[in-house]
DNA sequence: ACATCACCCCGCCACG
DNA sequence: ACCGTGGCGGGGTGAT
């Protein structure tokens, strides 16, 4: 099978860090089949075939040219600090001609500011869409027919997904690979990276305290020996006292060191267990809602439809298909 | 599909 | 005055 051709779109003053982000993940080895060929490939490109300034001082020069785009499944931008999408809302005339030689259907994927220019391209109108926080105010100003979300890592709208600033960037890759080939392949190339397989913090951009004060109370503890009860009934009561901290101070200071209420992340923790037990075990589906602590299969189902909008079933079908 | 009900979440504010 | 804590109210959400 032809692997997925991912295509990197290197614009005039694009991040360095963020350039190289998917090259690094899709192109993993954690990312490769059993049979050890490559799931994905990732080729770079610029507009004009010359190198790209970065914002860093050095340039890059790719080994491909823009035809690559289209012949991409998925094209990933890269972040920029400066073009015109960020100025005025227009697109140069060349950059505009190479957008227009990708595909209809092509997953379109920007990190950081290279939303701008998926809403230039029109490519976000009427839909949800992120970006870095420094630059929300003006994105919301220049892009109005975007829906704009402040308070996201990133956005998926299957074909068209944007990311928030710099590092949210690595977030977003391990997304697509896991709603492509499952979360063991995206913990695995999170491994092999050593990156965290799920940002600890969830969704939200302003995470206040990044890292807890090791000598105060936190929460951290007992995130950790919630885990090794998620097939229990846990309520924020339980949890609390586990932290040994009131009720409404255990809410307050999850927040600030997560960004999400406890039970929006327990309820995600809850998910991925499922998640996993549907794709490693044969187990069925009302056992594995036990498991992951759901009260009932129909709550099971209801959260992983709300995440990943499938069903247990369907899910384990799309990456279980060898029933064992 | 709908109603009911428990619990959650968080602004508010008093307390130490 | 300042700051973290925690009880309370009640709108909101999710379970049954």
């Amino acid at each position: 099978m032809q692997p997925h051709q991912i295509a990197v779109l290197m614009l005039d003053g694009v991040v360095a860090l963020e350039a190289g982000i998917p090259a690094k993940l899709f192109g993993s080895d954690g990312a490769l089949r059993p049979d050890g060929r490559p799931r994905y490939e990732v080729r770079a490109c610029t507009v004009d075939d010359k190198p790209a300034r970065t914002s860093a001082g050095f340039r890059l020069l790719p080994d491909d040219g823009p035809e690559i785009l289209a012949e991409a499944d998925t094209v990933v931008i890269p972040g920029i600090q400066r073009g015109r999408a960020l100025v005025d809302g227009t697109l140069e005339p060349e950059l505009a001609a190479v957008l227009a030689t990708i595909r209809p259907g092509t997953r379109m994927v920007s990190i950081c500011t290279s939303a701008f220019v998926l809403a230039a391209a029109g490519l976000l109108d009427g839909r949800r869409a992120t970006t870095h926080w420094r630059y929300g105010d003006r994105f919301a100003a220049l892009y109005p027919k975007v829906r704009f979300d402040p308070d996201v890592l990133w956005v998926d709208n299957g074909d068209v997904l944007t990311s928030a600033g710099n590092a949210a960037g690595l977030d977003l890759c391990l997304h697509i690979i896991r709603a492509d080939h499952g979360s063991d392949v995206a913990n695995r190339v999170a491994r092999f990276n050593v990156l965290a397989p799920w940002r600890d913090g969830g969704q939200s951009q302003f995470i206040e305290r990044l890292v807890p004060d090791p000598t105060d109370t936190s929460t951290a503890a007992t995130r950790a020996w919630t885990l090794d009860r998620l097939d229990e009934p846990l309520d924020l009561a339980i949890m609390a006292r586990h932290a040994s901290m009131s009720v409404r101070t255990f809410t307050r200071r999850f927040r600030e060191e997560t960004g999400l209420s406890p039970n929006q992340w327990l309820t995600g923790q809850r998910v991925e267990r499922a998640r996993h037990l549907l794709e490693t075990t044969d187990l069925p589906v009302d056992r594995i809602a036990e498991l992951a602590g759901f009260g009932t299969t129909a709550s099971l189902r209801q959260h992983l439809h709300a995440r990943i909008g499938v069903s247990p079933v369907a899910y384990r079908r799309t990456f279980r298909p060898v029933a064992g």
